[in-house]
DNA sequence: GTTGACCCTAGACTATACTACAGGGTGTAG
DNA sequence: CTACACCCTGTAGTATAGTCTAGGGTCAAC
C-alpha cells in the first residue's frame, strides 16, 4: 500500500496536538512546508508525525522552539558543515548531561519524602530544595 | 557572627535572577512574604537564595512555576496530610522517570550524530528524532 | 444538491513568565 | 545636606507558545 499522506487535522490528531499548533509550527519552520492538493489541502508526510512528537517531549524536558529547531537541525547536512554540527552537538549533550543529573538529585529528594511519608519517618526540613542547591 | 538578612536586590544578585522577578515571585506565592523593615524594605532569610535557585532549575528542567511550587510544598507537614504528600510526591517521582528515560534517548542520538561528524561516519537520517519517537 | 465534517487564510486573543517604567521614599558617604 | 545607589508600589509592556474566530471553500454521503 502506498505511504499515504495525511491533512493536517489527521496528523494534529496522531501527534496529539491542536491542528492550530500544526499550522503555527509552519509558520515558525519547525515542520516544513508541506505540498498542497489541488485545492490548496496540505498533505503531509508520516514522517512528520514523528516530528511532531519530538517537538512535544523535548519542550516537556525544558528545551524551547527555538533550541528544538537547533536539535531537529542536526542531523543529515553537508559534510562541510559537520565541525559545526559536533559542535553545537556537544554543548546540547552538555546541556542535557546537566539536566539528567538535576533530575536524579530531585529524583531522590522527592524519594525520600515519599518513603518519609509511607510510615513513621521524618522529613527533615525541604530536602527538596536542597536536591539542587549545590549543583552545578 | 548574626545569620544577616537580605534586601531584594542582594537576593536577586546572589540567586542571579532580576530584581523585579524576585517581587514578581512573591505576588505569585513561591517564595513567602518577607519581614519588613521600620522603612518597609524587604528582608529575606538566606535561606530563599536556595530557594530561588531551586526555582530556576527545576524551570529548566521543564517543570512550570505552578508545579514548581507544588514541588516546594513536599516537605516537612502535619502527618494528617502524608498521604496526600505521598500520591503528589509519587505523581512527581513518575513524570521525572519519565524525563529522565526521555533525556537518555536522546542524549544517545546526539552522542551517536556527534561521533559521526568526528569523520567519516555518514549520519542516518535523523536519529535524533528516532531518538524519541517510540518511546512511551 | 444540500448537509456535516473537514480544510483554508488572516488576524485577534490568551496564558505564562517575566521585565520595565513612573513616581516616590530611604540611607549613607562625602 | 545633598548626591547617588538603592528600595517601594502600581501598572504597563514584552516574548513565547499557542488557541480561537470570522469568513469562506471542499468533499463524501445521503
Amino acid at each position: 500500500m502506498a505511504d499515504i499522506s495525511l491533512t493536517t487535522g489527521r496528523l494534529a490528531a496522531l501527534a496529539g496536538i491542536n491542528i492550530e499548533t500544526v499550522r503555527f509550527y509552519e509558520r515558525s519552520g519547525l515542520i516544513s512546508k508541506p505540498k498542497r492538493t489541488a485545492s490548496n489541502y496540505r498533505q503531509y508526510p508520516q514522517s512528520d508525525v514523528a516530528r511532531l512528537r519530538f517537538i512535544k517531549r523535548a519542550q516537556e524536558l525544558g528545551f524551547s522552539l527555538k533550541e528544538i529547531a537547533e536539535l531537529l537541525s542536526l542531523r543529515a547536512v553537508p559534510s562541510r558543515s559537520r565541525a559545526r554540527v559536533k559542535r553545537l552537538s556537544e554543548k546540547k549533550l552538555e546541556i542535557i548531561d546537566q539536566k539528567i543529573s538535576d533530575l536524579r538529585r530531585m529524583r531522590k529528594s522527592l524519594a525520600s519524602i515519599s518513603d518519609a511519608c509511607d510510615g513513621r519517618g521524618s522529613v527533615a526540613d525541604c530536602p527538596i530544595i536542597n536536591a539542587l542547591e549545590e549543583s552545578k
